[in-house]
DNA sequence: CCGAAGTTTGAACGGCCGTTCAGTCTATGC
DNA sequence: GCATAGACTGAACGGCCGTTCAAACTTCGG
């Protein structure tokens, strides 16, 4: 019963997985329950059967998405002393990429673009997208104010002011990006992102942060194949 | 035949008008064609009779919201001599409204948000889209060019690259003006545009800037009432 | 092994909604 | 006034897709 249980999450996840993949392909109102369950390589029957109704379906894989880029973000920031490292680690990971992964690691991009749209309608998404919304902001605080213990960053700026109107210039550019207007490809939005970073809180970018394209990429997704 | 050309015509924007608070108001994909034609007082076959085609319906929907944001902006401004006045004007006008107006001026940037998650699929879209924006960024760029030459501006800040930043920064908080956040009310966004401004390019915030809550609306919308 | 609980499915139902169509109404030109 | 083009509609069609359901299959405790 235990193993079930296991198996069970499993299958959920599959399926999310699946949700999430489709709907960054298709949008939001375009994805059917059929694609999904396609996807996870299930009938369609069994997706209602562990969610209920699309609409759950729908909301909880957009949680699910942004939840999940959330802990990796965090995960990785952990295992870094400096919080001036941690900005830029940051920014490197909020950044859409460029490469060849370009269909993968847009979709939590497009699904954070489908949570703005959806939310004014959909009470559920609107509580999930502003939980982390504030964990985001709060994430920027706190590497803020860190910085400033330490002595990394200028004392004199405001950490809650500076990152509400910081994630709202990542949240505008990553928009450009997602949509691959030329006027804003990846580089230039990292490389935006970080001067405003390192001129209004003064410190010296790594001479390594403005070169590397990215770090490898965290070896997450992908992980989930078909049963079978 | 001429008069019948004018009365079609002012048919097509009826029905567009319509179009565009429908969409504000239920998002885009659970919009039907049957609001549409209610709110224009029209039937469902005429709608169709107009535009062909639901999609094609929407997407000049969309198209038609934002142009007509922009050039009551663009006319607006046309009117001041002072780039410092036009920007400090350009932003107010940028800000969602905070008053009863609510949800008709939110109208305009709700369907903006909707063209971007459209715009991945629909080639018309993201052409409108695009241009939409480029102009937009165009404008910023000529106001800050503008207060350069005329002295009111440093002289030392790139114009595009500060018009990218800015107006990533204004569609960034937008998003959270719109979805009612209470991180971001209106007010705070308006402050944190303009302080912006006045720091990177230099000048002096007139006194009402951040005081007044916003010149009165201009006299749009509600103009086209239903055909009795 | 048996049966109960948990999984999975194919097939069918049913509603919604975009689209079509045949035809009415209105006004304008001749 | 009559014919014609354009504006407009109600009703019906038809497909798509979320949802339901009864039944098969799988696993596992006893």
């Amino acid at each position: 019963m235990v193993a079930r249980r296991k198996l069970s999450e499993a299958r959920r996840i599959q399926i999310l997985d699946a949700a999430v993949r489709v709907i960054g392909a298709r949008g939001l109102c375009d994805t059917r329950i059929a694609d999904i369950a396609e996807r996870a390589g299930a009938s369609s029957a069994l997706v209602l059967y562990y969610f209920g109704s699309k609409d759950r379906l729908l909301a909880e894989a957009l949680a699910f998405a942004d939840e999940r880029f959330y802990a990796e973000v965090t995960h990785e920031l952990s295992q870094i002393e400096s919080a001036r490292d941690q900005l830029v680690r940051m920014i490197e990971l909020a950044c859409p990429d460029d490469d060849l992964s370009a269909e993968d690691s847009m979709d939590d991009w497009i699904l954070w673009m489908e949570m703005w749209t959806r939310a004014p309608r959909d009470e559920s998404v609107a509580a999930d997208r502003k939980a982390l919304d504030d964990k985001w902001r709060g994430s920027i605080i706190d590497i803020v104010r860190q910085g400033q213990r330490r002595g990394e960053f200028r004392t004199d700026v405001d950490a809650e002011d500076f990152a509400v109107r910081f994630a709202g210039l990542i949240d505008g550019l990553s928009v450009l990006v997602v949509l691959n207007d030329p006027v804003v490809p990846p580089r230039r939005m990292r490389e935006m992102c970080l001067r405003t970073a390192s001129t209004e809180l003064g410190f010296e970018l790594p001479a390594r942060a403005l070169r590397r394209r990215r770090a490898a990429a965290p070896a997450r997704r992908r992980a989930a194949g078909r049963v079978g």
